[in-house]
DNA sequence: AACAGATAATTTACCCGTAAAGCATGGGCG
DNA sequence: CGCCCATGCTTTACGGGTAAATTATCTGTT
């Protein structure tokens, strides 16, 4: 949950005019850090930091902030994105589907599965033809928390992307779905 | 290390002609789960799943794959991040200012500090004016380290992003930026 | 049928990060 | 001075995640 490129400097007090802690007016805590690596290293093309750097420390940001309707609701992210899977696919998962689904491992599956099963959310059946196999499904109780949490979540969402107005928030998901995308089909090859 | 909005679909291969497993010519998988939702909660307003949730997604992966490069040099990418943070600013930083650089909290730091410092990539010395504060600085070998490291991960990074042209890439950093420095801004403050 | 090897899930051992408590020190303020 | 609280760092306890080993089951081959 970090990135090459650090946070807020502290030792550049001097180049900040105003206060030194809103950002907002001039740039944000990456664009600080790539100015002290262009200082340090002139050669260095930070282009790729700007963008990775800032990809990783929005998603720092927005999951410290975006947890708070879940934590409301007792649950951590992890479990909600698994209650949120079998919720959105509207069937049974097994435990490797769920594994895929919230791109975790098998094992941290199974842990979340036991605390999910005992608070009541989630309710496993064996399957009859191959004994190996389990099949997780969500209960009553499960999906209607999944349901009471989903829209306080996305409002929240709303509120902390409020900043940006529609138009660059659909350019920003269309950027980003562009490199996913491209992540997505290409990165388990560049494993260099 | 997670989204609100899960990953690949695995019940939806009906829907997909393809594979379903090869991004890149249709939607990432933010989309498919985005589908999904919309179509268990038709009422529900996607719209910042498809921001922040492909952020999320985006940072796992581009942590995961970044990665690489540090491994070589067996650290970690919070090791790496500390002892960036001490060659870009160019001076001594005490742990209170390591920690924040880092946004990790100072217990990580004094866990990471030990360990760098039995490697032999950073020193101590205690503040004479007061015994609370210790100030760390990069030995040569630290330095070197970083040095070596550091094209190499900007080439990695830059490969990783290579699917975008240039001024994709500067419209999605800025974009990214000016989130960010509205993140940064009001975070805190929204703390409902 | 019986074995080899794949596959599903779980268990185990461990790493890493945090929160909270603990220790040492410093800086007022009576 | 001596007390009190703030500050900087470290230690402790614990939760949560992974990789690797483990168990159980299935499938194909002969």
């Amino acid at each position: 949950m970090t990135a090459t490129e650090g946070p807020r400097a502290r030792g550049d007090e001097e180049l900040s005019p105003g206060d030194g802690n809103s950002p907002g007016r001039r740039g944000d805590t990456v664009a600080a850090v790539v100015r002290q690596w262009r200082a340090v290293h002139p050669g260095l093309d930070t282009g790729p930091m700007e963008v990775i750097g800032r990809i990783n420390r929005c998603a720092a940001l927005l999951q410290q902030a975006e947890d708070a309707p879940l934590r409301r609701a007792g649950l951590s992210r992890a479990e909600f994105d698994l209650l949120g899977a079998l919720r959105r696919t509207g069937h049974e998962l097994t435990p490797s589907e769920l594994a895929r689904e919230t791109f975790s491992s098998g094992a941290a599956v199974t842990k979340r599965l036991k605390q999910l099963t005992e608070r009541g959310l989630v309710e496993r059946r064996g399957d009859t033809r191959d004994r190996r196999v389990a099949h997780v499904r969500l209960t009553d109780a499960g999906r209607d928390t999944v349901d009471g949490i989903l829209p306080a979540q996305l409002a929240y969402e709303t509120a902390v992307l409020s900043g940006l107005d529609s138009p660059e928030l659909g350019e920003l998901a269309a950027l980003l779905g562009e490199l996913l995308g491209q992540l997505e089909g290409r990165l388990g090859a560049l494993r260099a």
